[in-house]
DNA sequence: TGAGTGACTGATATAGATATTAGTCACAAC
DNA sequence: GTTGTGACTAATATCTATATCAGTCACTCA
């Protein structure tokens, strides 16, 4: 299926809540790209589920043999987002750079990431502040996949002796994500806007210095 | 004046900006007081001019022989706010404490006032919020005092060898002030309620380590 | 000349009637 | 049993007429 082959992992686990119906059929997946390019085009609130039903030529009732409300369906796509975004944070840090250079990257792919949903994409991008603000499932899959990924770098500065040891391990992790917040939560990100990657380096000139052996 | 008494330093260069007339008239005086107690019960946005002229016994016309415009009356209250809460934060940080104690206790107090405002006085929170927000001028009134207040005491341990000397001075505080904001900024504030105090102090930790000689 | 105001305007908020929309269900066609 | 829908309801959004409010100014009174 197209939309399934942009996520990574298994998307059932993911971002099945609120699905009804086969997980694998086809008009699911049809649904969904009339979603993504609804939302895209007159963004979530003005988007009607009698419309993506018209766009794919079925009735508005055959949407919810497919999932369970409206929101069901925005969760689903802001997933695809939150994934995207995940996918390209841990491509940004899969490779042989050391550990701080990894936390560095890490950190400038997900703001960047989330800088060029608000400008380019500004529709999906509310729909996503939405989903962070308000909690969605989706937002839930983000903070423990970016705390794996911080979780996994600090763990290898430390065996690496990149990073001092003496600090709990999730307390470390907790406080540089508390630290990140700043750039990464969206409620943040409008007042960053301007000047985010300088203000960035040094914020992770910080982190990185607190990490030091 | 009952209100400038109120205030630290010089109230004048702080807050009479869209002030008009003359700036110690005792119906300034008077104004301000209605105006705090109409912002306390009813918000900012439900306050009316005229209310606050009747309250003093004038007529709304009165009310701008002293103010440009409501948002300058507006301004005016959450400026009181603004400098207690960076009074409170002063005096938090003045006394025979170290240096690393002080940035401790300086973030301590100006989460605990923020945190106060939102939960005592929510009308008035939500002004000062919109103050913050929309980058009002008492907002950059309090910057500027944070500012020096973090730079000063930064200043301190450097000199006292409790900090590293190394990274520059104000890279070091504008990362530092970076760091706290997903616990001052008000647009933050929300979703730190339920265990800041955890949260930040396992923040200042990370900021006293990066600060490690 | 300074203290104070009624009457005015344009902009904004409110309220209540109207129209859309989310979501359900019984049922038809295959 | 699977695919698909028209008709329905309650909640929500939109529209519009009305009222309120921010802000000004010419004016009075002392």
């Amino acid at each position: 299926m197209e939309y399934s082959r942009r996520m990574s992992g298994n998307i059932h686990d993911m971002a099945s809540e609120g699905w009804r119906g086969p997980a694998d059929h086809i008009i699911r997946g049809q649904i969904m790209e009339a979603a993504d390019a609804h939302f895209r085009q007159f963004g979530y609130g003005k988007t009607t589920v009698s419309g993506l039903a018209g766009a794919i030529g079925f009735s508005k009732a055959y949407i919810y043999k497919f999932f369970d409300s409206k929101q069901a369906i925005g969760e689903a796509i802001a997933m695809r987002h939150v994934v995207e975004i995940c996918d390209a944070a841990e491509k940004a840090v899969k490779n042989d750079k050391t550990s701080p250079e990894k936390l560095r990257l890490l950190f400038r792919s997900v703001t960047k990431s989330s800088v060029d949903l608000f400008f380019l994409e500004r529709q999906l991008y509310d729909m996503v502040s939405h989903a962070v603000v308000e909690d969605w499932h989706c937002n839930r899959v983000m903070n423990d996949r970016m705390q794996a990924l911080v979780e996994s770098i600090v763990k290898e500065g430390r065996l690496s002796g990149a990073f001092e040891r003496k600090t709990p391990l999730d307390e470390t992790c907790r406080a540089i994500r508390q630290a990140m917040k700043s750039f990464c939560h969206p409620a943040m990100l409008a007042y960053n806007l301007d000047n985010w990657p300088k203000a960035q380096n040094e914020l992770v000139n910080l982190v990185l210095r607190s990490l030091a052996p």
